[in-house]
DNA sequence: TTATTTTCTTATCTTAAGATAACGTTTTCT
DNA sequence: AGAAAACGTTATCTTAAGATAAGAAAATAA
């Protein structure tokens, strides 16, 4: 992986969350660390705490909870996109899912030691605090209106906002994944997109 | 209310997220506001911007959603717990839902705009960006549970779960709020129930 | 206290989701 | 290219949830 470049697009897109000064940004940098995986090969296994925060630099992941040996979709991470297991990560406790690649990955990562070296680091805390703040925010955003959707809506309803709003979602995923993010098995999906059609 | 017992009892509280020197608690406090509501009174309605971030000092409120004329649960917060529309609070823009206390309560309230003048107060800035953070990430893994209940549990599943974890929620609150709160109908939730006792 | 509202249960009917299996298609692997 | 695995649809059967209404019990208000 081009790691020059992916600074570069790591910083770009850090802008809403913490703008850095370049003395800054040389200190942060060398915490990161750039990694590339195959095609499903896991970042995380339900267990093992969760070492890293990552940056979706090229590909993507798809994190899961496995119970009885199905395995149910949480969320889909795309390009410039954040990802961890983050109560594992947070917590450093064991986590109860997995994170694998969907496609060949390029993750920027940042380790929980590094993140607290940083943090008690004079010259970057004030920054990372407002770093972890906002980006916390986002989430927590994101999760409210995720639990809403599925306290207000029907299965039905879920899929057809995921049509207007779908991201990469439907594009990029296999059909039975997208079904058990919106809670629902791969059948019963085929069956609201049959309704749908008719 | 008795403000003085209410802000000690509010310092103790932050301690997990914040630890305040007595200057800092001093120029913290002037920021506080101390709001005594009866039972039922809005502190949120939809379509209004949520101006406050709350904490419950005494008594309990409900998060819930309107649509179709039924009101539908989204969580409770009770003593000691913060509360908040955090999405229609942190980015000021319309909420989608109301939240409504459930007996007398009196709660402790930080406007945005005070928020924001402590977030650019040097005195208290970095101490803030870290209170906020630590926040929002145990809202973060409270939601990233949330979502796992739904996507992974059965209704009767997550209700069981609710028995075996279920904070004063069971107890405090009437059955058809509980019921929505994991996402069904009250009248299934009187099923489920009758199908575990049997 | 009486009247009214709220709450919970039960019953009926309808609808849709889960479990399972079969089949054709596509993708992936070697 | 050929074999194997993964994927999506369809069908059947079972189960449970939603919608609605009715009635009893409990809480609340007048």
């Amino acid at each position: 992986m081009d790691s020059l470049k992916a600074k570069q697009n790591f910083r770009l897109h850090l802008e809403p969350y913490a703008v850095f000064t370049d003395s800054e940004w040389e200190l942060f940098c060398n915490h990161l660390e750039f990694v590339s995986l195959k095609k499903k090969e896991y970042f995380v296994e339900a267990g093992k705490v969760c070492q890293h925060f990552g940056f979706v630099h090229k590909g993507s992941v798809r994190y899961f909870h496995v119970s009885d040996g199905t395995d149910i979709t949480g969320y889909f991470s795309f390009e410039n996109e954040f990802m961890s297991s983050y109560k594992s990560f947070l917590k450093q406790e064991p986590a109860v899912n997995y994170i694998q690649t969907l496609e060949d990955t390029e993750l920027i990562l940042i380790s929980h030691k590094s993140l607290q070296q940083m943090l008690a680091d004079e010259r970057l805390a004030y920054k990372m605090e407002r770093f972890g703040r906002l980006v916390a925010e986002y989430y927590l955003c994101c999760y409210e209106d995720r639990v809403a959707a599925f306290i207000t809506q029907s299965p039905e309803e879920r899929y057809l906002k995921l049509l207007e709003t779908g991201r990469d979602i439907l594009q990029r995923m296999p059909q039975h994944y997208v079904a058990n993010f919106l809670g629902i098995t791969p059948v019963s999906l085929s069956r609201i997109r049959r309704r749908i059609l008719a």
